[in-house]
DNA sequence: CGAAAGGTTGAGTTCCGTCAAGTGTGGTGG
DNA sequence: CCACCACACTTGACGGAACTCAACCTTTCG
């Protein structure tokens, strides 16, 4: 159990964008008092499909992954979590999916229960999540649309165009060197596909001349408008 | 234009389920002011991807699909919507997808602006939007997993008992005898599959007597534990 | 240094998409 | 009433894209 210490609001990274934000100092004194800090570390996991359903979560650093997985241990990633984001099926008695731990991460863990109560009490918190559930909403429609694709291609274009637009912290535009933040065999698990494919996409992307690669991970991309056209 | 009169609430059959009811008559009369009911024929369009973020609406009767379209003009089905669900994208500038009645459909439109206001002063609203939101990432997420399987036959069978299970009203029983709401094109946009390979993985479920087939969409399932089986 | 995990590459095979032809079926109009 | 058409669906043959299996390389970490 590596929980610690009351919660340290004045100093959390993500104090102006996560959902509590929308609270007044009151308010959040209070949310606090019912949260604390964990840490999870690279692979361990908050709540496992088939948990009783008791926990939720702010995200203050690092970065989650929920999964599922087939009866043949195939690991499928529903969606991935960055700081700020919030965690836990609320209004559900039973957990669905595994929610594990990417990085190294710090979360603000509180009871299911007891925040529901809480948001049922302050309107601004109950709009604070609707806010990022219609965005939660988006990209897992947005993600449903990139697994779907028919190629192997599209789908390994349109991924490195995500984590690219991801990386550069403007919404709008999109960074042209960064660090792939999975494993091969994660992002084979985001878009369906095997370990093995992933590799010759990335093989190909190169020799074809619209990244470039260093290392396992760095990504350079030469060509934005071929990418976007592969991705399409 | 067939949109008409005030909106009669008092025999609107999703008054009970639908976000709204969460209003006392008050506040529901306020919302009916600002609404109005349109009728969407078969395949017509709520909103498509591109339009200005102008509408919301609730469901009343019939079926919509949320859907994109792939540059080749290939239909990727996001979401379906039933009875008291609520469509539109909140708090966002721009559609990103399109909307189409899969039947005749009965809807209560909003103003989007006006409606996000109407949200902003009536908590009860905020919150039960909050839990429609949550259902439907919930939804999603099963969508994703179900369209992520590795083979076509697993998705075929997943979907015809996510069918099923949508077709009994009671939510944890299954039917074992319904019509499959989609066409063999549509049920395809929704798994990443195409018309052709639809049609023969629910002849080879049909000659290895999973199921049993009325015409081109009564289905009977007579093997619900094989079918489970091959769907994991 | 050795082990483990992540990544790449190759050869063979299977599954699904593509293209094409053919079978209902419901609706419209002569 | 039948002829015709549009639409949804089925079926077959074929080729190619991705999976499987297997070997090997690279980096990290104890």
């Amino acid at each position: 159990m590596n929980s610690n210490s009351n919660l340290a609001c004045d100093t959390c990274p993500v104090r102006e964008s996560a959902a509590c934000a929308s609270l007044n100092d009151e308010e959040r004194i209070k949310l606090s008092k019912i949260g604390r800090h964990k840490i999870l570390k690279k692979g361990e996991t908050l709540t496992a499909a088939g948990d009783e359903n008791t926990v939720c979560a702010t995200l203050v650093s690092g970065a989650l992954k929920i999964t599922s997985n087939d009866r043949d241990g195939t690991e499928r990633i529903l969606s991935l979590v960055h700081p700020a984001g919030f965690v836990g099926e609320l209004f559900s008695p039973a957990v669905h999916h595994d929610v594990v731990a990417l990085t190294e991460s710090k979360l603000c863990v509180f009871s299911r229960p007891q925040y529901e109560e809480i948001i049922e009490g302050h309107p601004a918190l109950a709009l604070a999540l609707l806010r990022r559930s219609a965005d939660d909403l988006f990209d897992a429609r947005s993600m449903m649309d990139l697994a779907g694709k028919r190629s192997a291609d599209a789908r390994v274009a349109g991924l490195i165009q995500a984590f690219a637009r991801a990386a550069s912290h403007s919404p709008c535009h999109s960074a042209d060197t960064f660090d792939l933040p999975l494993t091969r065999g994660e992002m084979a698990g985001m878009l369906g596909l095997t370990i093995e494919t992933i590799s010759r996409k990335l093989g190909l992307l190169e020799s074809d001349g619209l990244i470039k690669r260093q290392g396992a991970r760095g990504i350079r991309i030469s060509d934005h408008a071929r990418l976007a056209e592969l991705s399409d």
